[in-house]
RNA sequence: GGGAGCAUAGCUCAGUUGGUUUAGAGCAUCUCGUUUACACCGAGAGGGUCCGCGGUUCGAACCCGUGUGCUCCCA
């Protein structure tokens, strides 16, 4: 078959997915093999394919197909999150569009929206997947909303709360005065407004003096409960411990010091209230400040407020300049800037708000999975995160799991008319507890939680509940798939996911979800920007994929990323990728082309040397990969095997084996050389799957397909055998150098003299060497030869003999260059020996090595005087 | 404000318990070259005050302290 001039992925890429799928590769079922597990961390339904998730799955896949590879049974789960906040946002966004507000919709009617929504987009990010050759197991793809994964979030929630981890509390949240609702703080837009800042003047009690107050919201001082200072700011010591009066209300209230407040804004003096600023709200925490509410739900002032009842909070501000300057209160008034939120939905100003939210309380679940990952029964790669998880769990906070939405899990608690509260499966069970306290309840009389769970509060049970480990408890999946193996994610969710699924695990199948945690990098543009929408700096994945071929793709995203590290993704890494798979291509091509005219009887003494060789460098790295792999070193591994194809096979050992010009090629040679290309093309699998799976192909019948290749056992290399190919290279390198400096051309042919004691050594690769620096001959010497160029490798000494000019002045002024180097050298290793400290005290070996480079360093020195005088 | 991490060639990064030449690789750059796989190529080369300062040590890119700059998480 007629190869094409360069290598074409589209069509090639799409033919083998194609056949690993029809042939159930990527299937797995339980049995008597050990079990690789990977659980894909579920992407949001609303996602499309972006780098982040290109450089996660290519990771994924790399393990899974690698475990598959060596004989487990590797099984990777792919499904998708219902992400309520995102998935929500946008099926508003889309109602909006065909003129239909939320507020109109029922909530099932919502919900039935949402499905539609869901059905129609929500799988396009696992099918983008399969462009890049992810190996799923695509008949085990679920989903957070799942039936049988629905309810199992409902029985944690139910399980927690019979524990007594589940609980009410207050939260301040972003209140929405015209939809009269919650919003999270996704759907809060902040903008720059003119303000202004009053200063306001409280009397200090039992004085005639005031305290001056700056604030951009005059409305809220009836719901004023203390006024705070910095403690070290010498304009207020006087005041510490005293009480003042707020304007108006004339209420008392007390002077608090914290350093909270900014000795520079403003007056220095804060006003303090807890119910309608965030902040405020923490002070009033810390020092037990009563919480007055002055507003009602739709931005009126309250009774509370005794002033302005029933008038918006906004004309409120207006009237209160008036009112206060009247009053003599009024110092002055500024402009000032600042950063107001205001709902994406109405545009109204958001209020924060006080209100009742569900918490988990996360001290005793925390505990094991914080013992876990120290005692490395889970393991962090890399381990510097360890720190930071720890830091994490030791202080960690009760985690507020309602969100004031409809898309997700509803929170399965029901409240009586009098606001007391049941949590139960289901409406009748409610029914039943509430009914304790008051029997003459009916079902119409109570009403379920609006609010749906934190979307994490699905995804923390994932490792086991998409093998159901909660809804069938004990089945054969789950015991035979969980623990998993290994997690691969983003460290900015260590927190909201990974730390949570740890405790999960522990709770619910008293067992750790996975092995390894492995951390991927933030994928970030050449600028080291975050890759996002409104930047517009986010690749399309797809039209590169078109582009370089998903093996390129692969290749790029991974040759520089190590675990942790971020990745400033270049496109140019792609070109290496892609220039990677031509590489391979040719290399079939050249093979093929041999393959023509190979023959049984021509004889392959002269290509010992090189499969010797390069069979033991195979093995070496072979070795070195392996070891990289199971340390995660996944970019190191890849490079490693790069260079081996590229350095090793293609630049020297096919040189030094290639016939010439249309002679034959030993049979032996052939078969070996294919035999190396396709061991290569099995360690290269993982990362580059079609091409690998292609040129397995097309380089020699296979009967079986590499995708599910089990790998043979690896030879241990001999070291001697890599040594001696390591030094060829080095000679062959050091000969084109001279040749190079000395301005000979490829084509001027050489004669070379070598001086060793080691004749044999370069006996056995004299061919390759003739063929490799263009030489006519091969002598021995045992002096140096008059007219040559001089070269030095270790202890040999090589003279290059030729028939063109030399130019004695460059020749001179390298070996000047090398001479001053070897001499700089020598100083340094002479200053070393000559401190009878360093002799003293550092181990022998070391002091061993020291001497052996001095006496290097002056046999190279008086091999570069001698080269100098014979020019 | 609290915490974590990072700083090595123009760029992206290796550098395992301190000693394997005067610190390595890939990309980029420069020189030479179209020789019968590949110019999406080949053969070579140049390029570094290992962020600054101090300390420990016979010896520091590596250990300790300190300063500076950047990044992320939480509030």
């Amino acid at each position: 078959m007629e190869l094409s001039k360069n290598y074409v992925p589209n069509e090639t890429e799409a033919r083998w997915y194609q056949h690993w799928l029809s042939k159930g590769y990527f299937k797995s079922t339980p049995d008597s093999r050990e079990a690789y597990t990977i659980v894909m961390p579920p992407p949001n339904v609303t996602g499309v394919l972006h780098m982040g998730h290109c450089l996660n799955n290519t990771i994924q896949d790399i393990l899974i197909r690698r475990a598959r590879m060596q004989g487990k049974n590797a099984c990777w789960v792919p499904g998708t999150d219902h992400a309520s906040i995102a998935t929500e946002a946008k099926v508003v966004a889309m109602l909006r569009e065909r003129g239909i507000t939320k507020s109109s919709l029922s909530r099932d009617e919502f919900l039935g929206y949402a499905w539609e929504w869901k059905e129609k987009y929500g799988g396009i990010i696992l099918q983008q997947l399969k462009k890049m050759g992810c190996s799923l197991d695509w008949d085990r793809t679920a989903f957070t909303m799942d039936p049988d994964y629905y309810k199992s979030v409902i029985q944690v929630f139910l399980d927690l709360h019979k524990k007594g981890h589940i609980y009410r509390g207050k939260r301040m949240i972003n209140w929405d005065v015209k939809a009269k609702t919650a919003l999270s703080d996704e759907e809060v837009i902040y903008k720059e407004v003119q303000s202004k800042l009053y200063h306001i003047k409280y009397a200090i009690e039992g004085s005639n003096d005031f305290v001056t107050v700056a604030t951009v919201r005059p409305e809220t001082i009836f719901g004023d409960t203390a006024v705070c200072v910095n403690p070290l700011d010498e304009r207020y010591k006087h005041l510490h411990g005293k009480f003042v009066f707020v304007p108006l209300i004339n209420r008392s209230v007390p002077i608090i010091t914290d350093e909270y407040v900014t000795l520079d804004f403003g007056t220095g003096a804060l006003k303090v209230t807890p119910a309608h600023d965030i902040n405020d709200y923490q002070l009033g925490q810390k020092y037990n400040l009563e919480v007055i509410d002055t507003l009602n739900d739709d931005g009126t002032m309250s009774e509370a407020a005794q002033f302005f009842i029933g008038e918006d909070r906004l004309d409120v501000r207006k009237k209160m300049e008036a009112v206060l300057s009247e009053a003599g209160l009024l110092d002055k008034v500024e402009a000032y800037t600042n950063q107001v939120g205001f709902s994406e939905r109405t545009d109204a100003m958001v209020e924060p708000r006080l209100s009742l939210q569900w918490w988990v309380s996360m001290k005793d679940i925390a505990t094991p999975a914080l013992q876990s990952v120290m005692e490395e029964a889970i393991q962090f790669h890399p381990a510097k995160f360890k720190n930071l998880y720890r830091h994490w769990m030791e202080n960690i906070k009760d985690w507020c799991i309602s969100r004031q939405l409809w898309w997700g899990h509803r929170i399965p608690a029901w409240y009586a008319p009098d606001g007391s509260v049941a949590v139960a499966a289901n409406a009748n069970d409610a029914l039943a507890i509430l009914q304790e306290n008051n029997a003459g309840l009916t079902l119409s009389d109570i009403k379920q939680d609006e609010d749906c769970l934190d979307t994490w509060f699905s995804s923390w049970l994932w490792p086991f509940e998409v093998f159901k480990g909660l809804s069938n408890p004990g089945n054969e999946e789950i015991k035979y798939y969980y623990p998993t193996q290994t997690l691969v994610t983003a460290p900015e969710i260590i927190f909201f996911w990974v730390a949570r699924m740890i405790m999960a695990g522990h709770e619910y199948m008293d067992q750790k979800p996975f092995e390894h945690v492995y951390f991927t990098g933030i994928v970030r543009d050449k600028q080291g920007r975050k890759m996002s929408k409104s930047l517009g700096n986010s690749p399309d994945l797809l039209g590169l994929i078109d582009v370089y071929g998903a093996d390129a793709v692969r290749f790029g995203i991974m040759i520089a990323s190590p675990a942790g590290n971020d990745i400033l993704f270049d496109e140019s890494a792609l070109e290496q990728g892609r220039n990677f798979n031509n590489k391979l291509w040719n290399v079939l091509k050249l093979i093929q082309g041999w393959g023509n005219r190979m023959d049984a009887h021509v004889d392959a003494k002269n290509e010992k040397f090189a499969m010797d060789w390069f069979e033991n460098r195979l093995s070496q790295v072979q070795q070195e990969v392996d070891v990289l792999l199971n340390g995660f070193k996944l970019s190191e591994a890849l490079k490693t095997i790069y260079s081996l194809i590229w350095d090793d096979y293609c630049s020297w050992y096919l040189e030094w084996i290639k016939p010439g010009f249309e002679q034959p090629i030993s049979k032996e040679v052939y078969e070996k050389t294919v035999g190396y290309l396709n061991e290569m093309m099995h360690m290269l699998h993982p990362f580059m799957p079609f091409i690998t799976e292609e040129i397995y192909h097309l380089a020699s019948a296979q009967s079986d397909d590499l995708c599910n290749k089990i790998a043979p056992t690896f030879a241990s290399p001999n070291n001697s055998i890599v040594a001696g190919g390591e030094l060829l290279k080095q000679v062959i390198s050091a000969l084109r150098d001279a040749r190079n400096k000395n301005q000979l051309k490829p084509k001027d042919t050489i004669t070379l003299h070598i001086q060793t004691a080691n004749t044999d050594t370069y006996k056995a690769i004299e061919s390759i060497l003739c063929k490799q620096v263009n030489a006519t001959s091969i002598e021995y010497t045992n002096s140096s030869v008059d007219n040559t160029i001089v070269v030095a490798v270790e202890k040999d000494k090589f003279f290059i003999g030729t028939s063109i000019e030399l130019d004695a002045t460059a020749l001179k002024a390298t070996l000047l260059a090398d001479l001053a180097y070897q001499k700089g050298f020598l100083e340094s290793v002479t200053k070393k020996l000559s401190n009878e400290r360093f002799v003293q005290n550092a181990k022998p070996e070391v002091v061993a090595l020291e001497q052996q480079k001095q006496a290097d360093a002056i046999a190279r020195i008086a091999t570069i005087e001698e080269s100098l005088q014979s020019l």
